[in-house]
DNA sequence: CCTATAAGCTTATCAGACAAGTTGATGTTA
DNA sequence: TAACATCAACTTGTCTGATAAGCTTATAGG
């Protein structure tokens, strides 16, 4: 019996996706629909979603007539959660630190802004996430989701859809990459107390003090177990 | 004889994208496949495809068994190009405002990193761009993409395939949001001096300099023709 | 009242066909 | 020979109808 992790043309395009990152398809030479369905013996309608989600990627070009063609991998959608899954790991580390870098420069400016919008719910909101990653220490995972819904909500908070979809995006590889810096000793400790500082000053609505607090946070974090960049 | 815009797929999927973005579907309801291809006349691999599309762009949720579910509108992807044609203009002008915001945060940053990392080919297309837009100053259509081309090349000098990415898909709102701002008289010599501005910095690996010089011709930007935001 | 089974939804996948657009070869004409 | 028109082959787009697989709900049994 078939075990079934994700939908069929989601792995066919991981494959597909993993052949093309690492240069298992010459780039002159293109995909049809006709290869992929006698490669992997499904069916065309399969073979023609798993083009579409590579394509969503900007990683292939679809057009009627025309057989598929590759696209510059400079301009693939690296902001999609799929890419983590489907790349190799030494272009997912170098990417891991550009998130990093990435958030460095917007964090801290959202948080200033978000300094002078914050409503009474929104720091309640925080003040309970807070509480309840000092209780969760010992574990992780349970914190790591605790850390990311508190970034989450002070960008909410800045009210900024375009920005707050990008941090939305780009929480995978937060997620991805703090898995790795909490796992230094006595890293959860340190970054409840960053956490607070910052929930401090959103408090008093010192969008300056805030936003140097998030940066502080933000740096520390780089310091371990992180390739540096910039 | 029909004339054929768009794939059919995403002709559907925006009319939907439309109804659900102004409320004309009830939320507890949500859709089902039946229902589209009995509306709108077509097969059912195209509901599928226009379904498919609707969920890339986090605006439904599908699953196997269940009914097509409508999410959240705070998670759709507004950095997609494809909901500039299908928001109802007045979300349009917010997000436009809010992309500029965005733009003042990012770019000025983005340009101090390039600073450092310019590489003298890099410089020389800038030189280039710059004296193409000198020359193209009675023509906006024209001005416009030398425009954006000028600040993609910034942002890919700074190397941060994460930032890359997301100006690249904000490049759509950017666009929108230029055609706006170039319409203004004298309007296009006072952003070429703008940009020569920017350049010069550059040339001299001068991060503070370029930097500020970035975060100027933004602001001036904002001041003509679009509502302010922070 | 609770549980287990089954019926009826829904989406997922398959198969085969025709339409429509692109490309390149073929052949004709100036 | 060179330019152009035409056609054949290939590719993606769309349609139809069928089966598989997962979910929900109502029903029957304990």
């Amino acid at each position: 019996m078939e075990v079934k992790l994700q939908t069929l043309p989601k792995q066919v395009a991981g494959v597909l996706a993993r052949r093309i990152a690492t240069g298992g398809i010459p780039a002159g030479q293109g995909l049809s629909e006709q290869q992929i369905l006698q490669e992997f013996g499904v069916s065309r309608a399969v073979a023609r979603e798993a083009l579409k989600i590579l394509a969503s990627l900007d990683m292939i070009e679809i057009a009627q007539g025309r057989r598929v063609v590759l696209r510059p991998a400079e301009e693939w959608d690296y902001l999609s959660p799929l890419l983590i899954d489907w790349l190799p790991p030494e272009q997912i580390r170098e990417l891991l630190a550009e998130a990093h870098a990435t958030r460095i420069i917007i964090e801290p400016a959202i948080t200033a802004i978000a300094a002078k919008h914050m409503t009474k719910e929104s720091l309640e909101r925080l003040g309970t996430l807070l509480a309840a990653m000092s209780a969760t220490e010992d574990n992780p995972d349970g914190y790591l989701r605790l850390d990311l819904d508190f970034h989450m909500e002070i960008c909410r908070a800045a009210q900024n859809r375009i920005l707050d979809r990008f941090m939305y995006s780009s929480r995978w590889w937060q997620a991805a990459s703090r898995r790795i810096s909490n796992q230094m000793p006595h890293a959860l400790p340190s970054a409840t107390e960053m956490h607070r500082a910052i929930y401090e000053a959103l408090v008093a609505r010192d969008a300056k003090r805030a936003e140097e607090a998030m940066r502080r946070h933000l740096k520390a974090t780089t310091a371990v177990g992180l390739p540096h960049k910039d």
